[in-house]
RNA sequence: GCCGGUGUAGCUCAGGUGGUUAGAGCGGCGGUCUCAUAAUCCGCAGGUCGUAGGUUCGAGUCCUACCGCCGGCACCA
């Protein structure tokens, strides 16, 4: 039986991290598990390389947009193959057999009636790529907060609108396909707002996917990246694919635009779609400008690919957002990794080796290890239960518990008191056998999760099947051959010194990110900024994550623009809105004028009142929820939009001009 | 503002359909064995189960309101 899951193709905008190999090592487990379950498992991800970031890029390492893709695509791959993950397609988005497939899901589509072209003139954001149909002129992007520019532009469109019932009847009838429950909830509501359609195509860029007779439309980059699942496995019966594994943010791409593509051309939708939650780094979220990214490669050489694996899926409930630090995922590996399951492999081994010469005892007939068998006989049914619904802290909880149990089962039968009695000589048998079966048992269940170090204890344990050829179905207590010669005993987890551990680990960090930074040159790594749209490569001078400079204006254009000082007399939080103050202000004029500002986030009201502003005095009156805004107060954007108003140092009187 | 989620020991979290003294792991403290990776094992930690009401013989467990945090939507510089 076929089993397909997929990963995200991943954009090549920045170098592989930690939230890249979060959900790739989760499709890997879940890769093994199935495996064992006896499936035959396909797992695919690859390259996302299209738009106009790539081309900027591009160009500003002077190569060409494929040659830029090809750079990190590779980097993507090699990140896959160093960290042991089993990938067996990756398919680039810039690869011919992709084009030909989106080429022919448009077609279909259009000759099914959902795709037809109109003319869109409205806001623009270069930097996401995205429409923003709400927003008015010079309005900052809702994504990313800089500014859009007015296009016009004559595209095709996707009438996503036509799906708004088949997607909430699809919802309905498999409560499965949106997983965990809180995204379903998410992703229902947000249908039932309605549903706009959607462009697909942009003349604004020139790297992509032609779409066919038209020269210079290209696919919007969700068009063309979504279907990657079906070109990968381009040839054989594998689609639909039953999971779609991905990161929260990209929910809506996934269960709302992709099935209502595969709808519209009458397509095999999707099994299965779930997100997990995001990884944060000591209660922060990882972003580039904050340069608190995490890679998996240095942990892999400070502690091996296994401890990370193991500390992702044991501390983060998967679905949930999650904390990373190197202190837990330190503390994780000692207390579970190296004092839990390396130190019971330890014991039991060597017991083996220095009372029966390495040989493994046969089980015998011995009542008090029936309460061990009797747990693995638990653990054997709950873990698949867990596995299967991604919860693998469960999963492993469980585990766990049987390795605390057989630990106990050891001080309680005391083996190295029983060596000294030749007529204790069955009871010792049955306990080694005993403590061997737990190994052998945990063994196979954590090899989805610990597959290089359980292939180590499989071999110390003297198996001789692969451990990867191990099928679920077969386990069962008792299955550890008696007279099985065990292999040589090696420390499987050291333990490690905290401290040392990791300031070393950030050490690595510290070299990889030098690494990566060299191989896309250093500005790159930073999320590209937005390009002016016509002032040509602006944004190649800025800094790091600094927005790039307008297209340049004259003296009489700045001029237009009336900027005053005012002070605030009164500040009001705006009913129904989280984010808008309503300001009265003073210009110096005879009445105060209404402010209506999106400030509410950052400030105060009670902050506000006797502050110095500068107010754009003369900006065109604005509704909003209901008030009349006359003016704009200014204020510096940071990252997430979050505002930092302008003032003074120096004491200025209400009503001066700026100039 | 609407919708959803969440708030339980220092930390991470369990606690279907309400019922004896609220649990686990980690960390911390004390003790123990010696097969083992200064590991294991045993004991201890006395937490108003966010707050205030309510339903009930009885509520982390159901209801209402409020507060905090997270997310989606609306909205937005």
């Amino acid at each position: 039986m076929k089993y397909y899951l997929t990963v995200p193709i991943y954009y090549v905008n920045a170098a592989p991290h930690i939230g890249h190999f979060y959900t790739t090592m989760a499709a890997d487990v879940l890769k093994r598990f199935k495996i064992m379950q006896g499936y035959d498992v396909v797992l695919t991800t690859g390259s996302d390389e299209h738009g106009q970031n790539v081309e900027r890029a591009a160009r500003l390492l002077g190569k060409t947009p494929e040659e830029y893709a090809t750079l990190i695509s590779q980097e993507f791959r090699e990140t896959w193959q160093k960290t042991g993950l089993l990938v067996d397609r990756f398919m680039r988005t810039s690869d011919p057999q992709h084009h030909a497939k989106v080429r022919w899901l448009f077609e279909r589509c259009r000759e099914n009636g959902y795709i037809e072209k109109g003319s869109y003139t409205g806001q623009y954001c270069f930097n996401c790529e995205l429409y923003v149909n709400e927003a008015q002129a010079g309005d900052p992007c809702p994504d990313c907060g800089r500014t859009t520019e007015t296009v016009t532009e004559e595209n095709y469109f996707f009438k996503l609108s036509a799906f708004q019932d088949r997607l909430l009847r699809l919802y309905e009838e498999q409560p499965q396909f949106i997983q965990p429950e809180i995204r379903r909830n998410e992703v229902i509501s947000f249908v039932r707002q309605g549903l706009r359609d959607l462009s697909i195509t942009r003349t604004s860029i020139k790297w992509g996917i032609p779409v066919p007779v038209e020269g210079h439309h290209v696919f919007y980059v969700w068009f063309d990246a979504l279907i990657t699942y079906m070109s990968a496995v381009e040839g054989s019966d594998l689609w639909p694919a039953d999971l779609h594994l991905i990161g929260k943010e990209i929910v809506r791409f996934h269960a709302v635009y992709w099935p209502a593509f595969l709808m519209a051309a009458g397509l095999p939708l999707p099994k299965q779609i779930f997100a997990h939650g995001w990884l944060l780094f000591d209660g922060m979220k990882m972003s580039k400008t904050r340069g608190n990214i995490v890679r998996a490669t240095p942990i892999q050489q400070a502690m091996g690919i296994d401890a990370l694996r193991y500390y992702l899926l044991r501390e983060v409930p998967f679905g949930a957002d999650g904390n990373f630090t190197y202190e837990a995922l330190v503390s994780r590996y000692n207390a579970d990794l190296a004092n839990g399951l390396g130190n019971l492999v330890s014991r039991t081994l060597s017991m083996i080796q220095q009372y029966r010469q390495g040989i493994i005892p046969g089980a015998g007939q011995e009542p008090s290890c029936e309460p061990v068998a009797a747990k693995a006989r638990e653990v054997l049914a709950s873990y698949p239960a867990s596995m299967e619904a991604f919860e693998f802290s469960r999963a492993l909880e469980s585990v766990w518990q049987l390795l605390a149990t057989a630990d106990k089962f050891i001080v309680t039968q005391a083996p190295w008191t029983l060596a000294k009695n030749p007529e204790a000589s069955s009871k010792l048998e049955a306990t080694l056998y005993t403590a061997a079966e737990v190994v052998r048992l945990v063994t196979a269940l954590l090899y989805p999760i610990l597959p290089h170090s359980a292939a180590k204890i499989w071999s110390q344990l003297g198996m001789t099947t692969p451990i990867d050829q191990v099928r679920l179905g077969d386990l069962a207590w008792g299955g550890l051959p008696p007279g099985q010669k065990i292999g040589k005993p090696e420390g499987v987890f050291p333990r490690l010194d905290p401290k040392a551990t990791v300031a070393r680990l950030l050490d690595l960090e510290e070299a990889e990110r030098e690494r990566q930074d060299a191989l896309v040159g250093k500005k790159l790594v930073a999320k590209t900024p937005a390009a002016a749209p016509e002032g040509g490569d602006r944004g190649a001078g800025m800094r790091e994550g600094v927005a790039p400079i307008a297209p340049e204006i004259t003296i009489d254009d700045f001029a237009k623009v009336d900027l005053r000082v005012a002070r605030v007399l009164d500040a009001q939080p705006v009913a129904g809105a989280d984010k808008l103050l309503q300001l009265q202000v003073d210009l110096g004029e005879a009445q105060p004028r209404t402010i209506v500002a999106g400030i509410a986030l950052a400030y105060k009201p009670e902050q506000l009142v006797g502050r110095k502003v500068v107010i754009v005095a003369n900006l065109a009156p604005r509704k909003l929820r209901g008030l009349v805004s006359q003016g704009m107060i200014v204020a510096a954007s940071l990252e997430g939009g979050q505002p930092v108003l302008a003032g003074f140092l120096e004491d200025v009187p209400v009503g001066a001009r700026l100039k």
